[in-house]
DNA sequence: TTTAATTTTTAGATTTGTCTAAATATTTTT
DNA sequence: AAAAATATTTAGACAAATCTAAAAATTAAA
């Protein structure tokens, strides 16, 4: 089935909201388009007739079995494309996310596949997200705090618990970027602190704290 | 100036039937574009109000300076994702075209020229035709007879010296076309002979004297 | 130089995706 | 439980890109 690019939009958005709440509703996801609510209306009737999507008017909608199928299809689309502009053509990850939404509408498999081998099949993006795999399921990926980290184990920051300047202008400084590979050379039991591999970067000390609120998936 | 993916699809087909006719009329482009003639009318109207086009009702139309600088950035966009296929994901060269159809509206000049940077500034495309700058010129190409090329480069046919039939019957037999990627694997002294490699066809030799005559872009 | 053939444009319709404003249904408050 | 507030859907319109069929202009033939 060939969707038009709107439709895939659409099915994204619906699948990312269906992920925080059980029953989307029209006007959170005519907020997170940016859009009218009658256009959202509009566009249920469209995916429900395509069978996409399970509808009770003024009750909310989700998506079916084919829907999530389809939703994983572009996420997993957008998420390599991402991974490719990071890594090969070394963009920077703030500034991907936008060209990633034009790129994971070309449709070809074969594309995506080769992409997909190409980038060494990776499983997360450069924010931290996890790629489905061409069947569309989701790698399981055990997210940890950086201080539980067994030493010497490849890992890869995958998220920070607060966004707060402080923290951002720290991370900044070493370095540390969601997606960057990390490694653990030793720790230090006085206070905490621990001596870090970040990739690209010389070797570091991390404080207790920081490695508290940085949190990494072990690889 | 933002253009919707199907102007720039009118803009690029204009500029193609450009190189080969001084004005282009109504009837070639649908039939270029395969589409109604009225269509083309229509997308005219738009793009001479949008001052890409030189346009007299009933007398033909031609890009004008902006829209040739428009179209030459889109082939550019085509044929650097073209190379990208080709020589990253390792795609055959006769399937990347409709892909790169594709690939070639997503606007983002930095993408573009992150790309450029990353598969080292390509002067042409996998079919053999140039890609023009960052600027919008396309590269003068030197072109060399098949006996001067070194070994293992990637060339592309570019032309023969004479077309006569005995020449174009050889030709054929090896299934040498304008375009075709070659590459010398060896060469014999002795003779002036050449193992080469051309896509999608076997491994063969190729004679001095006809070596001379076959001329190519070393890329 | 009329007539016929061809090309191009216009008129009017359709599909997709969007909008605003009004109507209707649901939920929350009194 | 009725009224008020909120959420959702419908009605009707619009722009973009397309189409078919008819009209108009140009070109070629008789
Ligand atoms: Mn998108
Ligand atoms: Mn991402
Ligand atoms: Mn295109
Ligand atoms: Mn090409």
């Amino acid at each position: 089935m060939k969707l038009s690019q709107s439709e895939e939009n659409y099915i994204k958005s619906i699948y990312n909201l269906q992920s925080k709440t059980e029953k989307v509703n029209t006007n959170s996801l005519a907020a997170f388009l940016d859009t009218s609510a009658a256009s959202i209306t509009d566009m249920l009737k469209k995916l429900k007739s395509k069978n996409l999507l399970e509808y009770k008017k003024y009750y909310g909608f989700r998506l079916n079995g084919a829907g999530n199928k389809q939703a994983l299809k572009i996420i997993r689309r957008h998420r390599l494309w991402e991974f490719f502009l990071v890594s090969k053509l070394d963009m920077e990850w703030e500034k991907v996310h936008d060209i990633a939404e034009e790129l994971e509408h070309v449709s070809s498999a074969e594309l995506i596949e080769k992409l997909d081998r190409y980038l060494g099949n990776p499983k997360i993006d450069p924010h931290g997200d996890p790629i489905p795999d061409e069947k569309g399921v989701m790698p399981v990926l055990k997210q940890i705090a950086l201080k539980d980290l067994p030493h010497k184990r490849n890992a890869v920051i995958s998220s920070v618990s607060s966004q707060t300047p402080q923290m951002m202008e720290m991370l900044n400084h070493y370095g540390i970027k969601i997606g960057s590979p990390i490694k653990v050379l030793k720790s230090f039991v006085f206070d905490g602190s621990l001596q870090v591999k970040i990739a690209k970067q010389p070797e570091c000390i991390i404080s207790g704290l920081a490695a508290q609120n940085i949190f990494v998936y072990d690889t």
